[in-house]
DNA sequence: TGCATTAATGAACAGTGTTCACTATTCTTG
DNA sequence: CAAGAATAGTGAACACTGTTCATTAATGCA
């Protein structure tokens, strides 16, 4: 059954990653597998090891593309609005939204881990700092005098407990009672870290 | 071969989880199984499936031990300050420390999913409120007279950028060059955060 | 036309969680 | 004390998982 279909590796590869994407969102994590995904794309799962190392980088692939939209989706937020501390909370609230909506990919993304203690990959790296650059922006707005390094370092420590906020909040592990929800959460944490680093 | 060894349903419920925590340590979260976890305990599968309803139920005893210790680790920390903000830095701290020390039950107890979208049971959520009454008391000492809702919000708002800090920096997911350490980010995060929530 | 190349297959392996008919031991009753 | 009821414990079986690789079959080239 060879060179059936004119599908090149990559070819392959896209499909395969757009089926993962797919199934993932109807089926949750636990649904997905390597032959789900071989049989949507009308190959088997020889194929899918002819044109990944394994499932492993398969799903590296698959959260690169979440990465992106993610990306996406904060700022475009961002471009809304001119001032800095409005921005960062609109890109909270959008990066919450995000995972909301795309629970599945977004628990992937967080919760993948390569094995052995591989290292991710430049490319994907380079990826997560895109997402940085994006968040830094109004926060050197905020403070234009202060080094990068600090701003640098402002940036994940903002970003971190964005993430934390999200995660715990979407898995029912804030104990939050119905009185209040993660969208004011999220916006008053904003709030209340800004000031500080305006501090200075 | 029953009722060999005269162990009571809780007495093999505590030997389960115990095994399951040494082989979480030594082997990690993707080295744990049912098999695994009966043998080390001297009996078989079937055995597991006659004193928990499955392996989901298993993982939630071993993450209220998790959470337990954390609690602990986290609060004697605590009382070595008086000062409230010098308290909840170390407490931070403390909770990366366990994190780095214990990665796999750390991260199996923020990864656990129950099936279905089930709730976590009333006494899980009990402990992890006792976790945060923790860190409430340093928090009502900054501002004391401030509402109780308010503070209770500004306790999750707090921990979870701590947590997102661990979750991200373990993860290799933060994308610090050597430069700067994950402590010396979270200190000035908890720094940064009561400044803004001591401004009212 | 025949042959070398290679895309694609799918059976096989070792593992997973989970079930349940069955066995072997103990407790209870006559 | 013997017979039977109750039940602790077993482990084979099922349907799944990721991964490998000898085999098959379609293609490009001589």
């Amino acid at each position: 059954m060879a060179r059936r279909s004119d599908h090149s590796r990559e070819e392959i590869q896209h499909m395969a990653v757009a089926a993962a994407i797919t199934i993932l969102n109807e089926q949750g994590v636990t649904g997905l597998s390597a032959r789900k995904v071989a049989k949507s794309i009308g190959y088997t799962v020889g194929t899918l090891y002819l044109v990944f190392k394994n499932l492993d980088e398969l799903l590296l692939y698959v959260n690169a593309a979440t990465l992106d939209e993610l990306h996406q989706a904060i700022t475009e937020e961002a471009k809304i609005h001119t001032d800095p501390t409005l921005s960062l909370k609109s890109m909270a609230l959008a990066y919450l939204h995000y995972a909301q909506q795309n629970s599945a990919r977004w628990s992937l993304l967080f919760s993948h881990q390569l094995p052995d203690g591989q290292l991710l990959p430049d490319w994907f790296e380079q990826k997560i700092i895109t997402v940085f650059d994006g968040v830094m922006k109004p926060l050197q707005q905020i403070q234009p005098d202060v080094n990068e390094q600090a701003v640098l370092q402002a940036t994940r420590e903002l970003w971190s407990g964005v993430h934390g906020a999200c995660d715990l909040g979407l898995s029912n592990k804030l104990n939050m009672g119905a009185e209040f929800e993660i969208e004011a959460l999220i916006e008053s944490f904003v709030e209340n870290y800004l000031f500080g680093f305006a501090k200075v």
